[in-house]
DNA sequence: ATCATAGTCGTCTGCTTGACGATAAACACC
DNA sequence: GGTGTTTATCGTCAAGCAGACGACTATGAT
């Protein structure tokens, strides 16, 4: 940061926000805070914070994922998932009124984690919590046992909606759909997070040739188990393939 | 604009970047802009300018590209093209260190354009230039005629590298390759388009076949040409389909 | 023992793709 | 006018993949 005359340009406030999916009983959820403060306070919104003056944007995403959920992002470079999260940029909003206190863009990010035991936010359980996205957007609000229904703060529900639409596409053509799974899964808990990603039934039968067919996509780990009742299933962890080809194919559309 | 409290949050200079592509003599081109500045004065960047107080992320690569080039942007929700450009957000850069001067934020957008008798700079005539990707990129930087051989200044040839990443990408799956080819134009300019932007060579009957049998892609106005030589060529208008359903597959990768 | 549940392996049919032959309609040149 | 070149367009064929669905397996519940 050289002097330089701070008249030259106008300033901006710049936060990252973050999309945080995860599936939970068969229903794709987000993570949703309440604020404390106005504007919007008592409303339900992203996670999300400014950026420090010395930090890169991603590495403000993968602050306050920590911050918010104790996930590690990990580096979507290497092939590592542990107990990570995948995290990565989704869009920026910059209208000039998306807050009304002042100009304020924001670099939203997308983060797709496993099955989490519940939210944490700075201590207070009560002001962090998943919800299902159909519920989050829904035009009426977000309403759960009589709480009052309301949309979300600022732009976040267009924000949620990118990011959701974003999941949606991705898990077609990446092996991302794992990001959701603990680190060693079945087959049928992958293709349960399809359907609830998607929103669709999938057959069992041709799901599991494809996947398991896919070079890359899977590999097995040798053990069974039997936690979805039934027959004992494989269980397998993330290949090394991020892309997948041919892709996945979502039916409908 | 409230009053606010302006040490609450860190300043950030806001810009825009613009990677405008256009395929010109086989080859994928993009707009390259010599700095006059320090710093990085006379190497050659991509252009884009600081975001307006009061303007939207949008409309500031909008007016920029209008500025650079005369293009009209075509709003991506109508499926009007006109003369206009296809402009969309690409990704945003935000490393503490990728200006000297500040901390400056940049919200790279994508163009992809028509192949365009030539650049227009605000008057100098030799400060913007097409140049092939390949060239803009290479290790060694860009010469011409034995002009000294230099990168891309900033972070621009990562930009340039993931907007061309882009490119390649979505018009596997999308109708965008005819927003590089006039109103009206015929198959085999479509093919060529595919071949410059994937550096591929693609079999004519093949790609006749996919693209005039896929739905909503094409439609026929009626007229020919022959501006190619050969026999005469069908002209088509882009389609209404966006997206497109399977998609055109890339050789290889 | 029987049923319900979930996983896994096959089969068949239709569609899409890639490779490539054949024909058509313009121009260039002799 | 004939001949070759270029580009466009139509057709054919085999291989591969996806969707529909039957069959069998291995567990727990009643």
């Amino acid at each position: 940061m050289s002097p330089y005359d701070p008249s030259a340009f106008p300033p901006f406030a710049v936060t990252v926000d973050l999309v945080v999916l995860t599936v939970r009983r068969h229903a794709l959820c987000a993570l949703a805070v309440r604020r404390g403060e106005s504007p919007f306070q008592g409303r339900w919104a992203l996670p999300g914070g400014f950026v420090r003056p010395d930090e890169d944007l991603s590495s403000a995403a993968a602050r306050e994922l920590i911050e918010e959920t104790g996930l590690c992002a990990h580096d979507p470079d290497s092939p590592v998932q542990a107990n990570g999260a995948h995290l990565e940029q989704l869009a920026t909003y910059g209208d000039p009124k998306r807050d009304p206190r002042m100009r304020v863009v924001s670099v939203a990010h997308l983060a797709l984690a496993p099955d989490l035991p519940a939210p944490r936010a700075g201590g207070d359980a009560n002001s962090a919590r998943w919800a299902p996205v159909d519920a989050l957007l829904a035009q009426g609000g977000y309403g759960r046992e009589g709480e009052q229904a309301t949309p979300l703060a600022f732009d976040h529900a267009q924000i949620l909606s990118d990011g959701v639409e974003r999941a949606r596409s991705k898990i077609e053509y990446s092996s991302l759909a794992t990001a959701f799974c603990p680190p060693e899964f079945t087959v049928g808990e992958l293709r349960r997070v399809y359907e609830a990603v998607w929103g669709v039934a999938l057959d069992p039968r041709n799901f599991h040739r494809k996947v398991t067919g896919t070079p890359g996509f899977l590999v097995p780990t040798g053990g069974t188990t039997t936690r979805q009742g039934g027959r004992p299933a494989q269980l397998f962890r993330a290949g090394g393939a991020t892309l997948l080809n041919p892709p996945m194919l979502r039916p409908d559309v």
